[in-house]
DNA sequence: CGTTTTGTTTAGTCATAACTGAACAAACTT
DNA sequence: AAGTTTGTTCAGTTATGACTAAACAAAACG
């Protein structure tokens, strides 16, 4: 076996791994592989190169761009003279992750504590609600460490 | 509107929305609604209760409670005389579902940690894959002090 | 201008999994 | 023993959403 068939191989088990661990994320496997082919490759991949060389439709391309767009996971650049466009991962795609989880525990926080709030302070079920909330209190607290610590090593 | 009408409503959209997120969570959304109602009242649960009250048909109530048991959130408990099962909130439900995003993470960065071992040092995907291994990293050292916590509040 | 390239949108297909009803097994009741 | 209650399992339905092909719009090219 040759050198390049065995890296392509552990090249493309990456991607498939990495579209397995989003699917599970609840996105489509497909924006997960472009993700993957994104950090392996490194490289500014064209819109073209990334239907062909993962095997998919231009649509679903299309929705997958759209969703790591949205996400700020993904950038899309342009090459002067190129008509294609090109897409890179964003600068800092795995704070932009975190963050995305903070915002998420925090909406479903707020939610909670305004379930609190529209009961009386004596309602049996509150003491369990502000242990549910302090849940996801202390989720927020261990990811905002998670996020300092990626900026700080970031700066270094 | 009277004020049980008003604590029902909320206690319903509370059991709703716990559904919701579990859901996000890639569990079936009346797994969710089972774990809520069980927070709110508190109280132990006949098996009969839950399909009744959530309205739901007790095949997806034995089905919901298997995946809560198998991930050690929900207890099934007897009672003497009582020919039903009963369900309550394991001991420390929180501590165990960041136990379960631990041991995610961690097969996940294993995963990425196995990719890299089977490339040369020097191949030019190391780097950015071992950015993204640590980005697993962090977030298993932020869980890991959550889950400090959580003990610790618990010891307390 | 007509043609080609390129990305998006939309309608439709397909796969997956949640949920239900019915059949079932085990334990209890009478 | 016959019948009831209770939980699980299995087959079938339904809902959801990923993915594709085709139609489309915009821009570039000849």
């Amino acid at each position: 076996m040759s050198d390049d068939t065995t890296k392509d191989a552990v090249r493309t088990d990456f991607i498939e791994k990495t579209g397995l661990v989003t699917q599970a994320e609840g996105l489509p496997r497909i924006a997960g592989r472009v993700f993957g082919m994104l950090i392996y490759d490194g490289d500014v991949v064209s819109f073209g190169d990334l239907a062909t060389k993962l095997q998919v439709s231009r649509a679903s391309i299309s929705t997958s761009i759209r969703i790591l767009e949205e996400r700020g996971l993904v950038k899309r650049v342009t090459k002067p003279g190129e008509r294609q466009d090109f897409f890179q991962l964003a600068p800092n795609p795995y704070a932009t992750m975190l963050e995305g989880i903070q915002k998420r525990n925090r909406s479903i926080r707020a939610d909670i504590a305004e379930t609190i709030q529209s009961l009386p302070t004596d309602a049996d079920a509150v003491g369990r609600l502000i242990a549910h909330a302090n849940f996801y209190a202390s989720l927020d607290a261990a990811v905002a460490v998670a996020l300092s610590e990626i900026d700080t090593s970031k700066t270094t």
